[in-house]
RNA sequence: GGCGGGGUAGCUCAGACGGUUAGAGCGCACGACUCAUAAUCGUGAGGUCGCGGGUUCGAUCCCCGCCCCCGCUACCA
């Protein structure tokens, strides 16, 4: 049994989250934590939503809003979202508690005072009335190359060439449409050439990592500078040093601290833990220590789930950063108090999910929000498609038909109704489970199949292949339709020993396939568990609970967290075998099937006008 | 431009460190059954494995060239 740490990318809180992002972090992570709690590890899945950086600050400002309002607002959207969607993270908290500032500040800290953090004087384009750097992408001007008038600050999107801000020709801020000015400004690089060996060196030892992930990971140390680590801009955390930390335009860069925050919710959960039980959640107390199970251990595990364009802050920046702290680079150095930080055991990486052949675009109305979604669909609907046909290895296409087809086919069709029909059989003959008698080959070839399950789906959610674990549960659905269909249990009435066992035999196989499922449609597992008598808890759900800021007694937020303990509130990943007498009631359908009248009527919202 | 991924049955995809008849699900055709949300089970039709060369006894899988799609290209979360 062992420490595993699931870390969630945090989604950005500027809006709503649709269901590519979902699909990239969301259902991989959970599915992958809720097996390896039944397989009895000891996981800590955290998460929260980022909150600062340039973007939410400009959306602020056109909202005429304070950033914190507006940051407020949507990770309240995401939370909620998340939970409805079942996803069982230990604590999802956000970057702007004081917690996370102080964890962030020191990580800065240590990696300063290891010589990793070398200030330097560069020059960079700043909004004249605001004082704020401009990023390359909020510039815009005309391409100096091909006269194009709309090219980026970072690359023209007509001829394509890579473009220096400063070489636009009428610059100007798509922000506000000032023109912007470039000036010398100073700020602290991370030294990434002097950690590029030890980052290589980690690298050398990673195995089973999805290939095109390890080899990007590898390609990005070909080129490697220093990449600065604050900004101009008044929202953010402060730079813990003498002199920066008192400047209001000076602030930690957004991904500095993003991806602190796996360590910070760690850190702020087990200092959750010492208050529920009795106290008083400071940081030095014996059960807020407790975090250190996940990241000073070296035999735990940590698997970062993100989608592909956040590889390079998880396979380079991150290491970097805990290497740094470390003191394990070229100049050497000792740790912070934390200690030597695990780095990741494997960055798990996603692709992307498209819409009907296109990528997600917010502006142009092609998004489907996981809000929305859940308004009018089952959770498990969703679980099960991104499970079954999600970008695990490669892209993949989100369509309504096959979304449709999907839970229709497959989870309606095949599964739901192998448990309506042995729910049926059952109730109609006995109303409940029945006590089998002699089991035939027949029957002990269903129950090894079923029991096989455990090993084989297991294994390949243990090596992130869900798709292929989901078909390998779904083979095994197949294999108990066949079942009862060889077996015609109908055709039993005059041979009650007969029919009992076969009755017993299915209710036993449609158990184990439950289970077999559960990581996946947590929602209906638990449903499943309940129509055939079952009181225990199978597969829980998370809870959004309001909480004050452990530092900061003025400030409530909520997070999502729950109780996920094996053989108390979760099942054990094995078979359980199900107790003649139990009583079965009728069954109601688990699984709603989708009208050909629901699926048009998404299809005309996508295509409608945004609005 | 550079780097990376991909082009396999009508659709969505798997797979082969080169080797007898290339797989799954869905869809389609036919049949069986009727416990079940017209669900289930069986049988069958259907593929020049992007194009052109090369290596090899043999390539869809390796090498070269080409065409097409997608992503990344560092201060953008």
């Amino acid at each position: 049994m062992s420490h595993i740490l699931s870390a969630v990318a945090w989604p950005y809180a500027n809006g709503p989250r649709h269901i590519g992002h979902v699909a990239g972090f969301g259902v991989p992570s959970d599915v992958f934590s809720r097996y390896m709690r039944m397989a009895g590890h000891d996981v800590l899945m955290v998460s929260g939503t980022d909150e600062h950086g340039t973007p939410i600050l400009v959306q602020a400002e056109q909202e005429g809003v304070p950033p914190q309002v507006l940051a407020d607002r949507y990770n309240r959207v995401i939370v909620e979202d998340l939970a409805q969607l079942g996803l069982t993270y230990d604590l999802f908290t956000r970057t702007t508690t004081r917690n996370h500032y102080a964890v962030a500040q020191e990580l800065f800290r240590q990696v300063h005072a290891n010589g990793y953090m070398i200030e330097r004087t560069t020059t960079g384009a700043i909004s004249p009335s605001t004082g704020r750097t401009l990023p390359d992408r909020y510039i815009e001007g005309t391409c100096p190359i091909c006269g194009y008038d709309g090219a980026r600050g970072d690359q023209c999107d007509n001829c394509g060439n890579q473009l220096d801000p400063s070489e636009l020709k009428n610059p100007r801020s798509r922000i506000n449409g000032e023109t912007p000015v470039f000036v010398e400004t100073e700020h602290f690089f991370l030294d990434l050439p002097a950690l590029t060996d030890a980052i290589a060196a980690w690298l050398e030892t990673r195995t089973n990592w999805r290939p095109n992930v390890l080899n990007f990971s590898r390609n990005l140390l070909k080129d490697v500078r220093p990449r600065a680590m604050t900004r101009d801009i008044d929202w953010g955390i402060p730079v813990p040093l003498e002199g920066w930390s008192s400047n209001p335009n000076k602030r930690l860069y957004v991904w500095f601290d993003a991806v602190v925050g796996y360590l910070s919710a760690s850190i702020e959960w087990a200092r959750r833990e010492d208050v529920r039980t009795g106290g008083t959640g400071a940081p030095d107390s014996t059960t807020a220590q407790r975090w250190r199970e996940w990241w000073n251990d070296p035999t735990a595990l940590s698997y970062y789930f993100m989608g592909k364009d956040n590889i390079t802050f998880h396979s380079q920046i991150w290491p970097a950063e805990l290497l740094g702290y470390a003191g394990k680079g070229d100049k050497g150095g000792h740790p912070g108090a934390y200690g030597e930080l695990n780095l990741p055991t494997e960055v798990v990486s996603s692709e992307y999910l498209n819409v009907a052949g296109e990528q997600f675009s917010t502006s142009r109305g092609v998004v489907i929000y996981v809000r929305d979604m859940l308004a009018r669909f089952q959770p498990d609907a969703l679980r099960y498609f991104i499970a079954a046909a999600g970008p695990e290895s490669s892209d993949a296409d989100f369509t309504w038909p096959e979304f449709a087809r999907r839970t229709n086919d497959e989870l309606v069709a095949g599964w739901g109704n192998l448990v309506n029909r042995t729910a049926t059989l059952v109730h109609k003959n006995y109303g409940a489970v029945p006590t089998p008698n002699e089991h035939t080959t027949d029957d002990l070839a269903l129950l090894q199949l079923t029991q096989a399950g455990f090993t084989t789906v297991g294994d390949l959610l243990g090596s992130h292949r869900q798709r292929a674990a989901v078909g390998e549960a779904m083979r095994v659905v197949g294999e108990v339709n066949r079942y009862v269909s060889a077996q015609q249990p109908w055709t039993l009435k005059q041979d009650p020993d007969r029919l009992a066992t076969v009755l017993h035999t299915m209710t036993q196989a449609v158990a184990d396939c439950n289970v077999l499922l559960a990581p996946f449609l947590p929602h209906s597992a638990q449903q499943v568990h309940e129509l055939f008598g079952g009181t225990t808890a199978l597969a829980p759900q998370p809870r959004i609970e309001e909480v004050t800021d452990l530092d900061d007694d003025e400030r409530t937020y909520p997070v999502i967290t729950g109780d996920y303990r094996v053989g108390e509130t979760l099942a054990p990943w094995a078979r359980a075998d199900v107790v003649p007498g139990t009583p079965v009631a009728k069954p109601a359908p688990v699984f709603t099937k989708l009208t050909d009248e629901v699926i048009a009527a998404e299809i005309e919202r996508l295509a409608a006008p945004r609005g």
